[in-house]
This record gives C-alpha cells, sequence and structure tokens, in this order.
DNA sequence: CTGGTGTCTGTGAGCGTTCACAGTAGAGAA
DNA sequence: TTCTCTACTGTGAACGCTCACAGACACCAG
C-alpha cells in the first residue's frame, strides 16, 4: 500500500515545484506562504497548505540557506576541558534548556566542545566561515578570547556568564551573583555562625569575583571582621572544592560555617568534612550555589543559591536571536534564591 | 591595516570562482583539489592551495550539499528524560566522543534531545527530511520505535547497546554486558560472598536482559542456588539504585554482596546500605556497572565493570559514516573489564 | 602517420530555493 | 471613462557549488 522507498534508498524528496503543480500556483506563491503568507489570497494559500500536506514537501534547507545567506542553525560552543564537562549536570541543564528554545524556533543546535587548543582554533574557522548564525558560549574562565574573536568577525554571540572584559559589547545572560551570595551569607549569619569560611570561584571571572564581594559585604555590614584565611579559591570542579575546604581546615581550625562558590565544589567540601569528623549541619553548615543536581544528590543534601538556568537558557536564545535578527547586543541579570535544604 | 569588517556586519566571503581567478585555473579545477585532488596536476594543485590560503576561502557547504544532496552532518538522538540527561555523566561521555570523532570528519553535530512524544515526532520529521545524513541513537529503553521508524524511512542509523527486536537490520555498537556481568559476580564469589544480590538494568532491553544472564549463568556454574529474592530491576537511574537495594534488604536481609547494573544505581545503592546501617565493602561488597565519573566520585569508590565508552564512541562514528557510504549495517561488540576499587 | 590511452583542464547545466520585478485584476476616486 | 492604488501572482535570475562532458595534450604502439 505505501510507496515504500526500496530497501535503504531514499527516493528523491518533493520539491516546491511539485507542491505549485499540485496546487495549480507558482513557485513563487508556495515560496510566499511558506514565508509568512503574506500577500497571498486565502484560496491560494489553502490549496498550496493542502498540496504540502498531499505530497509530504518539507523545505530544503540548502538551498533556502544559499540564497539567504542564513544557516537558520546556531552553535553551542563550550570552552571546557572534558573533565568538567563529564562532571558537571549544570552544563547538561543548559544544552537542554538551549535546544529546546531553539527547537521552538526551528532551528537545530550545533554541538561545540573545545576543550583543546586546536579544537577551539578549528571550530573558530568553522564558525568565521557563517556555517551558523550565532553561537551560545558556555565558558567559565572568561578571559578566554574566543568571545572577542568571534565579536570582532561580526558573529552573534551571547556569553553564559557576565564576560570579564568590557573591551567591546558582548551580549550576556547571568544570574545576579552577588545577590545570591549576600543571601547564602545572611542565612549562615541569622543561624548564629560567625566564623563563616567561604571556598570562591576562579577570581579571573565576574562570577567567582561578585560572589566572593557579596560575601564580603554581608560580612562587613554585620560587624564581622573578614579573615582571610577563611578564604580560598577553586575552579568550580569537585576536586578543587575537597583541596578548598582541606585548606580552610588547616588554616581555620574553628570555622563553623562554609559558604562554597559551587554545589559540585560544595560536594569535595562535604567529603573533605566528612573526612576530618566534623558533622554537617551540626558542627559546620555548609552552603552551595547553583542548585544543580549535585546538591540534591548530596548527603546531606546542600542548601544553596538556585541558578535559574531554565531562564538562562530561554534568554540566551532569545537575546541571540534578536541579535542575529539585527538587534544590538543586551545583557540580562537574572535574580537567584536561597533553598534551604539538610546541610545548614 | 587589516581590512577588517563594518561594525558588526559581515563582508561576502569569497567563492570558489575568486579562488579560481587567483589560482588562474577554472571553478572546476579548484573542485577537484577540494575534493581529493585526483586528476590534478601538481602545479595547479598548488597554485589552487596557495589561493585559498590568500583569500581565506571556505566552501559553502550548503552550495555543496545542494547538489550532492548530502548534509555532511549527523544526528545525535538521545531518547530518554531530561532528568536521564541531568543525572548520567555516561551520556555526557558519549557525546564528547561523538562530537570529536566526528570532528575528525569536518562533520557537525547536531543535538536531538527527545523526552517526549511530541519531540520525538518533530525531530523524527526532521530527520527523515533528509536534514542529516545519519543518526547516532542513544535510548537505553530500545523498545521505542523511533529507530525501526528510521531504519524504514532509509536513514543510516547506528543505536548506541543491542536494540530489542531483530525485525530489521540496524546497525549497534555495545558492551560486551553479558561477559562484564559474568567478572563481576566472579569477583564476588573469589571474596567468599555466596548472598549476592542484583539490582538489574531494564528487563525490556538486552543490555538489562544481559548482565542479568550473566549474573544467573555463574551462580549456577558456582553451584550457588539462584534466589529470585536476590534479585530485582531498577531504570539505571539513581534513585532506583536506592528503592532496588532497600527492596532487596527487605527481601533478604542477610545478603552479604550486591551487583547493581549501573554506577549510578550503585550510588543510590551505597546510599539504601548507609541508611540500614550496613558497611561497604565490611558488610556488603558493592559492584557496579559502566565505570563512569559516578564511580569514582562515590564513597567509597566503587569497583565496577569498564565499559570503553571511548572505543564505543568512536565505532559508532565508524559505523554510520561507513553506512552512509553504502556499506550494510554492522554490530560491534567491545570487550569490558573488571576495575578493582574500594567498594569489594 | 594514425589511433588509442591516459592525464589534465574548462564549460555549461542544474541542484531548490528566494528575491526583485513586472504584470494582472479589481476597487475606488476623479 | 480613465487613472491610481492595492492585492495578488508569475517569471527570470541569481546563490555557490559539483558533475558530466568534451576538448587538449602528451605519449606510446602499430
Amino acid at each position: 500500500m505505501t510507496m515504500s522507498n526500496g530497501a535503504g534508498g531514499r527516493r528523491r524528496p518533493p520539491t516546491i515545484h511539485d507542491v505549485a503543480r499540485e496546487a495549480g500556483v507558482s513557485r513563487g506563491t508556495v515560496s510566499r506562504v511558506l514565508n509568512g503568507g503574506h500577500y497571498v489570497s486565502p484560496a491560494a494559500a489553502e490549496a498550496v497548505n493542502a498540496a504540502i500536506r498531499k505530497t509530504g514537501y518539507v523545505v530544503n534547507r540548502h538551498a533556502r540557506s544559499l540564497i539567504t545567506g542564513r544557516s537558520d542553525s546556531v552553535g553551542f560552543l563550550l570552552t571546557e576541558p572534558q573533565e568538567r564537562f563529564f562532571e558537571d549536570p549544570n552544563f547538561n541543564v543548559l544544552l537542554s534548556g538551549c535546544t529546546q528554545a531553539l527547537a521552538a524556533h526551528d532551528i537545530p543546535l550545533l554541538l561545540m566542545l573545545a576543550g583543546t587548543k586546536d579544537e577551539r582554533r578549528r571550530i573558530t574557522r568553522y564558525i568565521t566561515a557563517g556555517h551558523v548564525d550565532g553561537v551560545l558560549l558556555v565558558s567559565s574562565h572568561s578571559g578566554d578570547p574566543v568571545a572577542e574573536e568571534l565579536r570582532e568577525a561580526g558573529v552573534p554571540l551571547v556569553q553564559c556568564g557576565k564576560p570579564m572584559g568590557l573591551r567591546s559589547k558582548v551580549s550576556y545572560v547571568a544570574a545576579d551573583d552577588r545577590d545570591g551570595a549576600r543571601d547564602m551569607v545572611r542565612h549562615l549569619l541569622s543561624l548564629g555562625r560567625r566564623r563563616i569560611g567561604m571556598v570562591s570561584g576562579p577570581l579571573d571571572t565576574p562570577g567567582g569575583v561578585d560572589r566572593l564581594a557579596g560575601y564580603k559585604e554581608v560580612l562587613t555590614e554585620a560587624g564581622v571582621e573578614i579573615d582571610e584565611r577563611l578564604v580560598v579559591s577553586g575552579d568550580y570542579s569537585r576536586a578543587s572544592g575537597e583541596a578548598g575546604a582541606e585548606r580552610l581546615l588547616a588554616q581555620a581550625p574553628d570555622l563553623d560555617a562554609l559558604f562554597v562558590a559551587s554545589d559540585l565544589m560544595a560536594r569535595g567540601a562535604l567529603t573533605a568534612l566528612h573526612r576530618a569528623g566534623r558533622r554537617v549541619p551540626e558542627d559546620v553548615s555548609v552552603g552551595g550555589f547553583d542548585d544543580s543536581v549535585a546538591a540534591t544528590e548530596a548527603v546531606p543534601a546542600l542548601t544553596t543559591i538556585r541558578q535559574p538556568y531554565d531562564r538562562v537558557s530561554a534568554e540566551m536564545v532569545r537575546v541571540l536571536l534578536a541579535q542575529i535578527g539585527g538587534e544590538d547586543p543586551a545583557a540580562v541579570i537574572l535574580p537567584t534564591e536561597l533553598v534551604k535544604r539538610d546541610s545548614t
């Protein structure tokens, strides 16, 4: 019954020409229906739609791209080493959110993993060749030059997280790091903690800097003296959280709380505290940041600052598409929220 | 000094025509150089390559695809619910491996997440429209009809893990589940354990079935009676591992070992054992499966069966490209390896 | 010298779409 | 009526590439 195409082979798909013939109109009219339907009579539009359904027509994106110059696809560029991609579920959440937001616009997402310098160069060339209309960039060490490079090449770009230099205007979407950190430290203070240690993020990134700034501000406001022995920095990896907590325990054994700048690092810190025989939350309260899967999986479950990742990815896509459409770069800052669990 | 294209705008990139003019040859010759360089004189080839370097020419893939009918891109299709994608690092490893293997062939990877039925339908239509040359399919519940559907549409396809039905020939790459399970159970027996429980994978998948089969075989061979109270099944999620272990502890409190069919489930099992006051590995030895990041992060670190994910992804890409090139579907089974850590 | 063979090269056509333009028909205004 | 305006439609020309073909040239055998 079905006109199956022979084993394995694909039949030639119908073209806009076939649809036009079927509907009794011209290619131009079909094209107009396909692209918004302006200046098309209702009768013609109906005939074309019927013909599309009947023939099973799907637009050939290559032919379209050839003439429009757009690829109607965007790249998701992750400039992180493999191990970070493997261990941090935040990337999956962002990836999934962006894919879905793009799907609503019928735009495919090309995954670009640039862990090494070679890959970075290859991918940069691919992008600047115009194979994608824009790029969603995820990179924690925002010092990397790839954003600048792409901007200079005129590629629409949205970064996840605040970029470091402000040399050229680049769009970004970020959570309110400073405010989130303030909430967490206030929460720890409200529990009666005064010797609050911090494992910050990398200090060559605004995210790392801002969370640390929030921490110091609130302590100062509360009249608690800043003790530099209570502050170390990590790189968001689990291992660096563990090492950081260990160092803090050595430098300041009397600490009674720990604010760790990511959930993954916080899990590392839990391991270190456990090994040192400190009970959480009885002896030490621990607060994380992100509210990723890692927070609920931790034992005890982590009190943390929720970053609205679903909104982050949606906004990234929105801003990118706007920029592809010709609008100016934009910055979006989203509010965070304190989520209380068992670790405080 | 550099002829920068004005703010934000992209200049029209050089075409094959520009290269031909620059090199003093025809379009045809340039095209031949681009596609393997057969039937081209060394002098012409050198001139063309110099012209390409000078002009910064990059092929326009849309124009090429329009005439060749190939898209020179492949899709990575994940038919799993979001939560699974968020919690299981195995997906990241596969994704990364495939992306890199494809990059070596200059083929971009389109990420397709089909967690819901709607998404699945949309994506199937996209694929069958010929927008990708082939599909790398990752799906744990291999009962889902998407593989069949795509095969029937003549789309080259490689599945990760053995597919359930054998209705039509579909390529797949899988680890040797049965053999891996046998190794683990033998290892547990060698430690003197006799009451070995198992949390299997879903039994509507060959992976789940085969690991359970290996478990039973080895026990029988060793003269240990199979006790059905010692077997439950999960769905590879962490939560199901925790629930499974809890059920086993209730049904067979005397168990002295646990073989859990994935590392993630094994971590769940560790939580349940901890809560029940059983020490690992003193009271209960625990073995996982996969050797994912989850295994080393677990406390204690998990003894597990290593699946060679790097080779899996490389083979998936190899088989898919071969199939796109016209070869017949193929099945690849890769060996596993026992990795001893602290949990046994 | 003729004819074949093999290597290399240029040329026109065409892939399936969009876009600019020209053209038609009908309505309303002068 | 005639002219203008608007709504709609069809047509040729691109977009940048590959492919098939034909032609040129060199070489060798007969």
